[in-house]
DNA sequence: CGCACCGTTAATGTATACATTAAATGATCC
DNA sequence: GGATCATTTAATGTATACATTAACGGTGCG
């Protein structure tokens, strides 16, 4: 496909692309923050990093007297929280961090799947810069090292930093969200697993052999290689839960 | 931390079948329901039928006397529906219902190509019940009826319940929900251009070659079929638009 | 005549008061 | 003793009052 551009800017959605972990909505860099957004940010942070217990009930006033604010802003972050299915408002209850079910990591490693295959093709039918594939390489160079110094949480930045490089070129704002949302939803899953996982050192040649397919213009190569990458780690994941006997996370 | 409540079950998110147009949350049949819901509803409708023009601002005041409630509820409503990407929220002008340009478009198109295709194949993996069947051949004879008639419009609700049954027998409830987010962004471009589109009359075999594939159990051809399907449809969409030179809808 | 500054104001952001309602409790009756 | 129903109550749902702030227009100065 011809890479013309198109007309103009989209005037679709806020862009934000390769942020890391809790950022939301918004991107004025000096402007204070709103209470909704800040309350947002917090919550989500506390809710990835497990300092709010999944399945644990909370009640709105509660966490409007953790975070020094009333309930307005915490319902109008609990329902972007509740949207982005990381909390379930309950009626009465107040929210609840939502656990993470094997099933939900079937459904959530299946549309991941899928959709960063598609950003690999569109990546490698579009080309990427020169600086744009250092990026991505270094970012398989800092695995790597990682790996090599035994340093499992430097190799995960490494690894989310190098998905979130390849999502980010696909230049898809609808496409970046939804991986977000996804990737955000299993998050603390993969980092409650880091350790019990065997050590991910196929994961760097399907990296480099995508990083390759990328380089050559060559869609359907990498397409598929990211796919059978993704795949992968997800029925890893799926049968490491299942072993685990641990129904929810 | 405030920590109530015990891990339980582990119902993933809100689930919603085969949901036709507006629905988003909650399933109580007979409770009354929320403000923040109905004004929700009203308000997508609203923007999907085009009563809300696209490009327009309206305050939150103006969409409280129009809905008959306070700023509180709307402002909930305004929330979910400006993470779906159908509105924007712009701190003194009110809110904003988002045009869709032809850049949007093929977004939308891309990964709803991808998501329609996975279920297609999750779906042929899965098999389907003889009733199911009967329900997506239901579909697809109704839109013959429609074409032989020359009925668009009940073209176009056959064509949309045959994407809903195919992505709701999935099963999978991010990959449904995903689809209602893109389907919805892009509805009211559909709808304006029913009408200046070549007749649908190749759609008809490829949907019949979809619940073939399904039936003979084959992901991998109900994959293929599915996938060339959408993104015919997309691009033919995308070149319509940009013949008719109106930057957005 | 134009530009910058400042005060006004309209709209939102936020807190709070009030209404509603489902859950819990206890008393009563069988 | 147990179950049902009325009552209480705690938490949310909703409206409203108040604080904040950016847009706008007018005025004065260069």
């Amino acid at each position: 496909m011809p890479t013309r551009g198109e007309t103009k800017e989209t005037p679709g959605q806020t862009e934000r692309p390769t942020a890391p972990a809790v950022t939301g909505r918004r991107r004025k860099p000096a402007a204070r923050l709103s209470q909704p957004q800040r309350a947002y940010d917090r919550l989500k942070q506390m809710i990835l990093d497990n300092e709010l217990q999944a399945g644990a009930y909370v009640l709105q006033e509660e966490l409007g007297v953790m975070l020094g604010v009333s309930r307005t802003p915490i319902r109008e972050a609990l329902i972007r929280l509740e949207q982005e299915g990381l909390v379930e408002i309950r009626p009465r209850h107040g929210m609840r961090v939502l656990p993470i079910s094997i099933e939900a990591m079937r459904e959530i490693y299946e549309v991941l799947t899928a959709l960063e295959a598609l950003a690999a093709r569109i990546v490698a039918t579009k080309g990427l810069a020169s600086h744009q594939l250092a990026a991505m390489e270094l970012a398989v160079d800092d695995m790597e090292g990682a790996l090599t110094a035994n340093d499992l949480d430097a190799w995960a930045r490494a690894d989310q930093r190098f998905h979130a490089l390849l999502v980010g070129y696909s230049g898809n704002s609808r496409l970046i969200d939804m991986v977000e949302t996804v990737i955000d939803q299993s998050y603390r899953v993969r980092r409650l697993t880091l350790r019990l996982r065997p050590k991910p050192v196929a994961s760097n040649s399907d990296h480099r052999a995508l990083v390759e397919a990328i380089r050559a213009r060559d869609p359907e190569r990498a397409y598929r290689v990211h796919e059978q990458h993704r795949r992968k780690s997800g029925e890893m994941l799926v049968e490491l839960l299942k072993k685990l006997e641990i129904k929810t996370f």
